[in-house]
DNA sequence: TGCGTTAATGACTACAGAGTCAGTAATATA
DNA sequence: TATATTACTGACTCTGTAGTCATTAACGCA
C-alpha cells in the first residue's frame, strides 16, 4: 500500500534515497554503458527503458533530457561502440614487421585484447541479432568496421601468399573463416549455454590460430573434392 | 472511416476475402513455420503474433487454439526445429566408413544440406540471441543438441589422431574452431550485412575443410607461443 | 544566506500488443 | 435439407512501457 502523497518532508527516511547529484557530463556515457549491457543481455525490445535509468542510476526523465528516443540512444550505443573498435584496429594496423604468421598472430589477440574481451563485444551480438530491425545500422558496420577488419587480414594474407610463407588461397573466403571463430566468441560470452567453451578465450584463440597457420603453410597433397558437387 | 457493423451481408465483396477453411491437422505446423521465420528475422519480443498469424493464414484467435501463450509457441519452435536437427545428425553417424578427413567432411556439409541451408538454421540464431532470456531452453539445447553434436566431431577427430592421420590437438578446443564458422554461417542467413559471405556457403564450407584438413595434419615446424603470455 | 538557473524527477498520458470470448460459418451426420 | 458440432474469427479488455511535463532540488554566484 503506497500513500499518494505521505510524508512530504524532504528527509523522510535518513538515507533511504542517496541525494540526487547534478553530473551533466558523466550522465551520457553512464547511460550507454548501461544501455549497452542491457541491450546485449536481453535484446533491443525486450530492454525497458526504466532498467537502463535504474542502471545508470537516474530516472527514466532523465534519460530523455540527453537522448530523443529508445532507438536513438540504441544507434547511439552502436556508433559508440564502433567507434572504438575502429581506433583499437586501426592502431595495432600500420608499422608492424615480422612474418605474416607473426602479424596474423597480432591480428587475433590483439583483437581479443581490446575488442573481444571488452564490453564492445557486446556490439558484435548486437548487430548480428538487430541488423534486420536495423538496416542502416547494419549497412554502417558492414561498410565500416568489418570491411575495415577484413582489409588488415586482407593484408596479412597477401604478404604470406607473396613470401611464399602460405600456400595461394582465395583470400575473401579465407578471410570469412579466419574471422568466424571471432565472432563467435564475442558472441558466445554474451549467449550461455549456446557456445560455452570449455576452455579460456586465450587458449581457444591460440588453437584458432595454430590450425590456421599450419593450415595455410604450403602443403605437398592434394585435398578432396566436395561431396556433392553437383549442387548449384 | 470504418463502419462498425457495415455490411452484414455473407458476401459482402465478391472475391475480395478468401473463404474461411477448417484445416486442424495443419494449423500447428504451419504456425510453427511462421513463428520460426518471424522470430528469427525480428527476435521473439519485437514479434507481434497477429504478424505471425497473418503469415500463417489465420487470425490471432485461432493461434490460440493451438498454443497457450506466445512463449509456448516460441518453445515449441525450438523444440521441434532441434528435434528435427537432431534426427538429421544421427542419420548420417553410425555406420559411415572411411578416412577421418572424410568423415568431416561428410559431417560439415551433411550439416549444410540438412540443417544450415533449411529454416532450421533459423534456430541457432534464435539461441545464440535469446538464451539469456530463455535459460531453459538455451540448456535445453546445450545438453541435447550442441552435445550430440560435439560427439560426432569428436569421435571424428580422435579416429584422426589414434590412426595418426591428424596431429594430436586438444579436442574440445579443435572442436569449439571447427564448429564456429558453421554456427557464423547458419547465423550470418538471417542477419543482412552482418557477415555477408563474398562467395557461396558451398565454397565457404570448402575452403574451411581444406584449412581444417591442413591444419590438423602432422606438421612439421613448431609453431610460435602466444604473444601475451602473461595472461591470468 | 538568498536567488536564479537548470539538472533531475516521477506521476502521468497514450498506445501497442498479448490474451479473451461471444459469435460465425464450415463441415459431418441424419 | 435441417441440425449438431466445432474450427475459426475479430472486436474487445487489460497490461506494460515509450515518451511527456509540471514540479523539485542541486549547484553557482552575488
Amino acid at each position: 500500500m503506497k500513500h499518494p502523497s505521505a510524508r512530504p518532508l524532504p528527509d523522510a527516511s535518513p538515507d533511504c534515497r542517496p541525494p540526487r547529484r547534478r553530473r551533466k557530463e558523466a550522465r551520457p556515457s553512464e547511460l550507454t554503458a548501461a544501455a549497452l549491457a542491457l541491450f546485449v543481455e536481453k535484446g533491443f525490445a525486450a530492454t525497458r527503458l526504466e532498467d537502463i535509468a535504474a542502471r545508470a542510476g537516474v530516472s527514466k526523465g532523465t534519460l530523455y533530457l540527453y537522448f530523443e528516443s529508445k532507438e536513438a540512444l540504441f544507434k547511439t550505443v552502436i556508433e559508440e561502440g564502433m567507434v572504438a573498435a575502429l581506433a583499437a584496429a586501426e592502431q595495432r594496423l600500420s608499422d608492424f614487421q615480422g612474418s605474416a604468421a607473426e602479424l596474423l598472430q597480432q591480428l587475433l589477440f590483439g583483437w581479443w585484447e581490446q575488442i573481444g574481451r571488452t564490453p564492445m563485444a557486446g556490439v558484435t551480438k548486437l548487430i548480428a541479432c538487430e541488423s534486420s530491425n536495423f538496416p542502416e545500422v547494419a549497412q554502417y558496420y558492414h561498410d565500416r568496421v568489418r570491411s575495415r577488419g577484413r582489409a588488415l587480414l586482407r593484408t596479412t594474407l597477401q604478404r604470406g601468399v607473396g613470401s611464399g610463407e602460405f600456400r595461394p588461397v582465395d583470400l575473401e573466403t579465407t578471410i570469412d573463416v579466419i574471422m568466424a571463430p571471432l565472432l563467435m566468441l564475442a558472441i558466445a560470452r554474451f549467449s550461455p549455454g549456446f557456445c560455452s567453451l570449455g576452455t579460456t578465450p586465450e587458449s581457444y584463440l591460440q588453437t584458432h590460430f595454430e590450425l590456421l597457420v599450419n593450415g595455410l603453410r604450403r602443403s605437398s597433397g592434394a585435398l578432396a573434392k566436395p561431396p556433392t558437387g553437383d549442387r548449384q
